[in-house]
DNA sequence: GATATGAATGTAATATCATAACAGGTCAAG
DNA sequence: CTTGACCTGTTATGATATTACATTCATATC
C-alpha cells in the first residue's frame, strides 16, 4: 500500500482518534477513564461500587480484552468475591453504562476508550499483540444498514469487528 | 427516512438477493445448496462426507443458525457419534469451504444461502424469529477497512452481524 | 488382493464461558 | 429505626468449545 498522502480524518467532530495503537501516556488514559466513568455513572443516578470500579481499572490497565474469568480471577485476588456472577455483574453494568464494550469474536470485555462521547464503535483486533482499538462504525453502519433495507430489514444494534495487524505488529511482520 | 424512489441495487452481478426473508421454494433452494456444495467440495479436493452432509442438511432445514449442540443432537439421533468434536469437526469442515458460517453473536451456526459465489456477508438475525439472513457486506467492509486504515491498521476477516426485525416480524409488531 | 498411508471419525476427559436462584448486607428515604 | 431498592456473595448448573488419543475408512501402491 502506498503512503497516504492527503490527510484522512482521523477525528470526525464528534470522536477522538484512539489511542489504543499509539503511544501515549497510559496512566494519564486510564485515570482520565475512570474519572470520566465517574461522571458517566453519576449522570445515570448508577454508582460506581467498589467492585465496578476495580473491574473497570483491570480493563483500564492496557488496551486489551479479558474473558470474565480472567477478570474474575483478578477480583479474587483483590478480596472480592469469586464466583462468576460477581465479574459479570459488574461487567454487565459497565457495558450498560458504556463504559466497557463486549467484543463478540473473544467472548471478551474490553474498556470504553471514549465513554461519554456518543460513539458506534467498530473493534479493531490485532492478532499480533491482542490489542483491541476502536475506530468510528458509522460509515460501516450505514452501510449495514443500507444493504438491510434492501431485504426490508431493520437494524436496531450492531456488531462490526476486525481481525487484522495494528501498525507495530505489521511493521514486526516485515 | 423518506421511502426510497430510485431503484436500490438489491442483486449486484456478483450477488444474488437472499431468499430468507421471502416467501420461496425452500425444498429447493435447500437440495440447490446441497448439490453447489458437492461441487465446491469435489472443486477443493475436499470429501463431503455423510457426517459433513448432514450437518450441512440439518443447517439448510431452515434459515436460523444452530449451536453446535443442537447439531450434535440431532446427529445422535441418526447414529452418528454423539460426542461434542464430531458436530464441531464438521461445522469448522462447512466454515472452512464457504458452506456454512459462524454467527458469532450467537454462538451458532447457518448455512451459506451463497455457496460457491464470491461473497462478503453481513448478518441480518431477526429477533422475532430468529431468521439469519446474508447481506452484501461489500460496502460495509469497505467502510470498516477505510476506518482502520485511518489508524493504520490492516484488516484481514470482519465479523459485521446486526440484530433488529425482519420485514414480517416489523409488520407483526406493528 | 494385501497393505501402507493419510484422512476422517469416535470417545473420554476437561476447559471455558454464562446464568438462574436465593441469601444476606448496605444505604438512603421516609 | 424501619422499609425498600439495590448490590454483593454463594451454590448450583447449563452452555459452549477443545485436547488428546484410539479406531476406522478410503485409496493409492505393491
Amino acid at each position: 500500500m502506498p503512503a497516504r498522502h492527503a490527510p484522512t480524518h482521523q477525528t470526525p467532530a464528534h470522536q477522538s482518534a484512539d489511542p489504543a495503537f499509539a503511544a501515549h501516556d497510559h496512566a494519564h488514559c486510564a485515570s482520565g477513564a475512570l474519572a470520566r466513568a465517574e461522571s458517566v455513572a453519576t449522570a445515570a443516578g448508577a454508582r460506581l461500587t467498589p467492585v465496578r470500579r476495580r473491574v473497570l481499572e483491570i480493563l483500564l490497565e492496557d488496551h486489551r480484552a479479558l474473558g470474565a474469568y480472567e477478570v474474575l480471577r483478578r477480583l479474587a485476588d483483590d478480596g472480592f468475591g469469586n464466583q462468576p456472577p460477581v465479574a459479570y455483574r459488574a461487567l454487565e453494568f459497565l457495558v450498560e453504562h458504556g463504559l466497557a464494550h463486549r467484543i463478540q469474536r473473544l467472548n471478551a470485555f474490553t474498556a470504553c476508550t471514549h465513554a461519554g462521547e456518543p460513539h458506534a464503535p467498530a473493534f479493531l483486533i490485532c492478532e499480533g499483540c491482542a490489542t483491541v482499538a476502536e475506530a468510528d462504525a458509522g460509515p460501516a453502519r450505514a452501510a449495514l444498514e443500507a444493504a438491510a433495507a434492501a431485504l426490508g430489514f431493520v437494524v436496531e444494534r450492531s456488531t462490526i469487528e476486525a481481525l487484522g495487524l495494528c501498525p507495530a505488529c505489521r511493521k514486526d511482520a516485515t
